[in-house]
DNA sequence: GATATAATTGTTTTCGAAAACATGAGCAGG
DNA sequence: CCTGCTCATGTTTTCGAAAACAATTATATC
């Protein structure tokens, strides 16, 4: 039982020789146009597709990365498709694997090195990447000895302060994780605007747990309020929209919320959602040529690039209410 | 240059024939303890790894499946997310394709085709699949002569009107694409329930090109405006919650609104969304196990699943207003 | 202890492609 | 007319695994 059309029996139909169909295929130069013509149209006759798992194997290159993927949010989903996309356009695939903790993050790994992917797409680093030597490159943070590509957040932050500073808000508060520039930044400009001597930030960032709700609570029973409210990123904005309106404060008149990511649903919060553009296509886009670019130069010097998010003025910030 | 250590750099490092590594890792029975301690050893010593790629060729299973996935929302990156945990959890991969137009679609398929993928979910049938015969499942739709998962639409609709009347309504709007069950429910509803002879809808749902906007103004500018519209999904949900807002009218006060999907996110827009719950992961399982099933038996009947959707009560739906 | 049988281990072939190598035709230059 | 070269095509080997087949050893039965 003949199980594939391969190019044996491609070259069997026209009477050729094997290498005549892959030199045709593969546009080798020195081929006559009578033998170009005849394998062409035997391949179309014969509806005959290479088989890409032969081919890997041969040449040792399986044009497929492996994406490690945190996080169930919305913004994920979004870097999904675009790095689909992008790796689809330079005849790459990927296998994306969502992981939840560390024994999962390394049996994932694993899996994909098992899989042979060529280079490696991740949010996190992990030992066992470092010891394996794969291509990889790092989504959403600076890391030493890697190649990576984040956002400019100490920039944003910055941005944030200057909008709001401007709307004449003087207690200014932060909800989300503390692990990254966004919180730092925040931190040293509290002192460069001479604010709140005690800053208002509250670290929870799940919305699923009400950790979001929480945090809002507990902002909102300060003696001094804050008037604005700087979020991780839009999912923490959503919640925080929520808790908000539900002690029966309006935004923007009471307190200004201003998000980061600008999810395509953000421009559809109530109210709409004032929030910084992180440009998720030209992430998607830089991880792929970043990756790419190592996979055919594995020994060239790190690269990194810093995207620089834009602020999109909505309706989620008003002026200080006091 | 040795590139990868095969299972004969393993065999000749214990001093056996390969034959005995691949008995043993693949656990065959006839092998004696003493070579598979050996080969285990050895292969720990070495950092063996079988090559997925050879592995694949010889046994003519790839262990891949292809995902082709229409639309950018947030459940779509959900039962991503979901068919990956699943398909990993038996041992396959995927390759997501995103598409956007028919041409896109039978791209993707090509390719999906050629990098030899054991069976295809997908969320629209092409010709191309058909002729190429390869196991198939349908997410999300009825269609004949395919293996397909869907909702319970029709429960839903019922679920929608017996809660909403309940409250009072007599109005019942419908906003969101007019082509599956949900609105040929609704329209079956509107009749049983002899509601309103000239039925509230409006075909809009792309949020992004202010179709539910459009929509909701055409609903809410009606002499006889509805005191509640059901909603395609969340998405448009949020979409109407936000419209309806900048109307100056109240939700649930003025205009109750019901959704579908139970994304992770509505339960914080504002008001919290009263929405059904699609069991997203056991959709996502569903189809996997049905795909591998018909991979594992291709000449077996059809089979289908209807998943229920259960109804989520939160704060977007109250009283009728009049 | 001889022989049939089961349990192990080893050797060759196969999957489908491309590289490496080999051949033969056609043509220029001496 | 022969050598040397290029161009076009054909043959063999390779990638890393598993199946198919072959051989050897251990055990059971008489």
């Amino acid at each position: 039982m003949r199980l594939q059309v391969t190019k044996y029996d491609v070259a069997e139909y026209c009477g050729l020789s094997h290498m005549s169909v892959t030199r045709v295929l593969n546009g080798s130069p020195n081929v006559s146009g009578t033998v170009r013509e005849r394998v062409l149209s035997a391949c179309k006759k014969l509806n005959y597709r290479p088989n890409f798992t032969a081919r890997a194997l041969r040449l040792r290159k399986h044009c497929t990365v492996g994406v490690l993927m945190y996080g169930e949010g919305h913004f994920y989903g979004i870097l999904n498709i675009f790095l689909q996309r992008h790796l689809s356009l330079r005849g790459y695939n990927g296998i994306f694997v969502f992981w939840k903790s560390q024994d999962e993050l390394d049996k994932a790994f694993a899996s994909l090195v098992s899989r042979n992917v060529d280079g490696i797409i991740t949010v996190e680093e992990c030992g066992a990447l470092k010891r394996e030597g794969l291509p990889t490159v790092i989504s959403g943070k600076k890391v030493e000895d890697y190649d990576y590509v984040t956002f400019d957040f100490k920039h944003m932050m910055e941005q944030s302060f200057k909008y709001l500073t401007n709307l004449g808000h003087q207690r200014i508060g932060f909800i989300g994780k503390f692990d990254d520039e966004r919180f730092t930044s925040y931190r040293n400009l509290l002192g460069v605007y001479r604010l709140a001597s005690e800053p208002e930030w509250c670290q929870d960032h799940n919305l699923l747990n009400g950790g979001v709700e929480d945090g809002i609570r507990r902002i909102i029973m300060r003696s001094n309020r804050p008037t604005a409210i700087i979020c991780y990123n839009d999912n923490v904005a959503l919640g925080a929209i929520c808790a908000v309106a539900e002690h029966g404060l309006k935004i923007p008149e009471d307190i200004s919320i201003i998000g980061c990511d600008n999810l395509p649903e953000s421009a559809f919060y109530n109210p709409r959602l004032t929030t910084f553009d992180l440009n998720i296509e030209k992430l998607a886009e830089t991880l792929v040529s970043t990756l790419l670019h190592r996979i055919q130069h594995p020994h060239s010097k790190h690269s990194s690039s810093v995207l620089r998010p834009e602020i999109v003025i909505r309706k989620s910030c008003g002026e200080a209410s006091d």
